[in-house]
DNA sequence: CGCCACCCGTGACAAAAGTCATCGGTCTAC
DNA sequence: GTAGACCGATGACTTTTGTCACGGGTGGCG
């Protein structure tokens, strides 16, 4: 019997994922939450075999919760994602996840992926693998993709600024380097490039 | 038995709701789509009683697949949604949808939900509904609604007049008198606040 | 050591974005 | 029939963004 935790923020697909896998004969789920930090603490007291972890969830995400359970607790960890991301498949598989699956995965594969965690096989989805290894690697410096990272929202330039205590102009520098990079011609587009990629 | 359809364009969270559904007693699923055009198809081939449309949905989306399925069969429509912003409860009232629940709601409340619409009451998640109440009504005309539609991507004013087949000049008058309107200093901002009120 | 990449900043300049006044046309409502 | 709201456009203006050249400072590497 595979014994199971599965983290997901939204109710109602935690509850359906809690229902489809428990019909599965040779699986068990015997907890489950809707925070990454609610993750953490199951794992360390269920001992599970597998941490089923949603990538969107707050208060940080599936990927910190991951590398945490990890550090203190013998188990595998599959992580689940709406936009799976190359870059973030990268940063997943550099810190042990055994499973990475997009929502768009059929739903009879994904007891079968819990399956080959459990025997101490990994599984990545193959779309995402592909994409992943094509995609280059990040051009963009630590600062570079700090701005970038402010300029996701809607803040103006001198609000960037400020927030990340520096002169205006050196933002507008890092934005325009990062513009030239990523071959984009507003920062808005820069960012979402970078967001897609999963640099950011 | 009530008689259902699910549409959900991800596999993996569709399979689930089918599996967790199907435990049911008095429910059956009698088909499952991940397009709203195929949600449609499926209703006017099955007449169910209840239909559960996710309401983000290539090619369209919930709304669209739900108004025209009311206008050509006889059964009725839950909308379920990731985010639930109030002027889109609004539009979806107003087209005669029975149901409109968050993807946050607990799993077990989702039956409930969809017997009593079977049995023809309506039912609407109290928390959007009291932020739908206090929302204010849209200030925005139509094509100011229409150059922030546009806006929301990383598109440049000219772009947005050549798709509108605008001056630019007269773009640009739009998004002043929009952000006047909504408060906002960048068209990025209007366009943003315009959307976490369905407005757009 | 020099070279290079990265960090942080300035100043000047061009392009894009946003503001404002004003115009004419249509359509609705009082 | 006229006042008001909306549509579409223009021109002049200010502010914000993005580009470019350049400065100094740090730290790694051959």
């Amino acid at each position: 019997m595979i014994r199971l935790i599965v983290a997901d923020d939204e109710h109602l697909i935690r509850g359906a994922l809690v229902a489809l896998l428990n019909l599965e004969d040779d699986i068990q789920v015997v907890a489950d939450t809707d925070t990454s930090t609610g993750a953490v603490e199951l794992a360390q007291e269920h001992r599970p075999d597998v941490c089923l972890l949603d990538l969107e969830m707050p208060p940080t995400d599936g990927l910190d919760a991951s590398e945490k359970i990890l550090r203190t607790v013998a188990t595998k960890t599959v992580i689940v994602t709406r936009h799976a991301r190359p870059g973030v498949l990268r940063r997943a598989l550099a810190s042990k996840v055994s499973g990475f699956v997009p929502k768009s995965t059929p739903a009879q594969e994904l007891a079968d992926v819990i399956r080959q965690v459990a025997a101490g096989k990994r599984y990545v989805d193959p779309e995402i693998a592909a994409a992943a290894l094509s995609a280059e690697h990040c051009p963009l410096t630590e600062r570079e993709l700090d701005v970038l990272r402010e300029s996701r929202g809607t803040a103006q330039i001198a609000q960037i600024a400020q927030k990340l205590h520096l002169a205006p102009g050196t933002v507008r520098n890092y934005l325009s380097t990062a513009m030239a990079k990523v071959d984009a011609r507003t920062r808005h587009e820069a960012a979402e490039t970078a967001w897609q990629q999963g640099w950011i």
